[in-house]
DNA sequence: ATTATGTATATTAATTTAGTATAATTAATT
DNA sequence: AATTAATTATACTAAATTAATATACATAAT
């Protein structure tokens, strides 16, 4: 139950971008020597934020990457859905059909009720949090304070 | 991002075992046939559950398995812990030395208090309020009603 | 033109997960 | 005591997934 590396590389590939925003285009020499990810391997991710709209990217000599998204319209839980080809901690959850027993299956339920919990509070973590907090816990998590 | 058929397997295990709490020692056959999982594999699972103290085994003719524990002490959160090797969403969370970008990361803090808030979650659902509830949502994790 | 960049997809390698097989142990029954 | 129905323990194999690399192409600055 891991997150996969892509969807760490791609969070700390989003770090990278939003922390260097006004550096213009950033190239994959850049964030790879930085972030330690390989670059073929980069390049596959930054595709896949690329086709999200997540970032933009320009070709040639002085091209790469920037972020289309305010950092603080990025969430972990967006991220994690991208990147995760299964979104739930079960399949039975989004497909039923897949397992024979989900009919009368008693936990099923509970399943489902974690993998919300969890998206929860995914979804209420941006890039800018992270970047501002500078790694510390979240104060929008504890709306009370 | 998804449970190992251990752990679910193993989930549904616990449930046929809690089911039949008055039937005396439950045979693997049992449980096979009606769980739908192979009987190797499934012995496997029982072994680790034994270990754990959560069943017992009687050998021989006439045996088979029980729990040891009450069904209401066993949490979804003990079962998940003990099946998936990984514990955390990501090995840095408890392993820092596995990153050496860890000691700067800005989302690394994130990643625990997700895992924190999900294992919340699991640890204050038990096998008994998944036999009560009949599948429902647990009435527990919504105090306040 | 040349070169530094990104794009797209195919391929390989490594790891993990799932399942099967084999041999041993135990205890009830006859 | 022998037989049999059960669990125990570990080794092995196969399938699936994930991670990474490779190759060929497209674009735009100089």
């Amino acid at each position: 139950m891991k997150l996969s590396t892509k969807t760490r590389y791609g969070t700390r590939i989003l770090i990278e971008l939003a922390l260097r925003a006004d550096q213009g285009a950033i190239q994959v020499s850049k964030i790879s020597s930085k972030q330690k990810i390989p670059a073929k391997y980069l390049e596959q991710i930054l595709l896949t934020l690329k086709k999200a709209g997540i970032v933009n990217s320009v070709r040639g000599p002085k091209g790469g990457h920037l972020l289309v998204k305010d950092p603080g319209q990025i969430s972990l839980g967006q991220i994690v859905r991208l990147f995760e080809g299964q979104t739930d901690l079960v399949e039975c959850v989004s497909s039923p059909e897949k397992c024979e027993l989900a009919a009368d299956c008693l936990v099923r339920n509970a399943w489902h009720d974690a993998t919300s919990v969890l998206y929860e509070k995914l979804d209420g973590i941006s890039i800018a949090d992270l970047i501002h907090n500078n790694g510390k816990n979240n104060p929008a998590a504890c709306p009370s304070l």
